[in-house]
DNA sequence: TTTCAATAGTTGATTGTCCAACTAATGAAA
DNA sequence: TTTCATTAGTTGGACAATCAACTATTGAAA
């Protein structure tokens, strides 16, 4: 059970990572940070949050988001109220992309992971993780 | 239920990670290949069989097995049928630490994955994955 | 028997992530 | 008010994985 949690691990990202790669030259990471910036508060997300939301150091994060903005997809701007911190902010590019992407990344989940998991299963499986997740922290 | 599966994943994969690490200076991946040697026929893996197996590239299994040669855990055995062809054996010190290491890491899993799972959630979770995997094939 | 596309594995170059060390700013205690 | 441990984020260096290109070998078709 353990390695057919792995083996599904590495196999639908990969296949999500590959087929996100043909169709629109995105790396999988960035939709990730797209989506968490989009979902946030208008003002953005703090360097540390999203590190966390997307499963990255904070130096990794650093990284990531240079990149991003590098391609203006992603806007940094000082924190006001503290000044060591800054907020990443997607930009209207990144939105634009968001939504061209979106809806074939859709498909490609539902595809290769969701569309062969039913409604009860999917409910069950979510409790699971969320039990071992709660017991992790 | 997607980012629960994301999270769970890298998180419960970070823990025994370090862990392991701590506790016998091991990185997981040469745990992974070590179990698939051992489990495997006497005569070693071929390099693609065991790339497959662990979840890497050709290239990245050579590199991997070439760093482990050199801990001396494992041993790289020309094929006599195929002269393009070579297996990886476990060596007796592999076997060695696999005997020191495998409590701890069965310990590991169980405290922080498995532990949290009910027997017949582990049969229903293995089912759904099982489908997910067939298809993605 | 010769040819040549397919296969096994390795190597060079690149990439993305991490750790450790660092700078700058914060805020609570003395 | 001064001090200093803590926190936010970045940076240099290391590392492991990838892709593309390469060598050597195989085996089937001409």
């Amino acid at each position: 059970m353990w390695r057919s949690f792995l083996k599904t691990h590495s196999t639908v990202v990969k296949h999500l990572e590959r087929r996100m790669q043909e169709q629109h030259g995105l790396p999988l990471a960035w939709w990730d940070v797209l989506v968490q910036l989009a979902e946030g508060p208008e003002s953005g997300l703090r360097m540390g949050e999203l590190a966390e939301a997307v499963l990255l150091t904070r130096s990794g994060i650093t990284r990531l988001v240079d990149r991003m903005i590098g391609e203006g997809l992603v806007v940094r701007e000082q924190c006001p109220r503290d000044r060591r911190g800054y907020y990443a902010v997607i930009s209207q590019k990144g939105l634009d992309i968001m939504a061209q992407v979106g809806p074939d990344h859709s498909e490609n989940a539902w595809e290769v992971f969701l569309g062969h998991i039913s409604e009860e299963e999917a409910v069950m499986v979510e409790r699971v993780f969320s039990r071992v997740l709660a017991a992790a922290k």
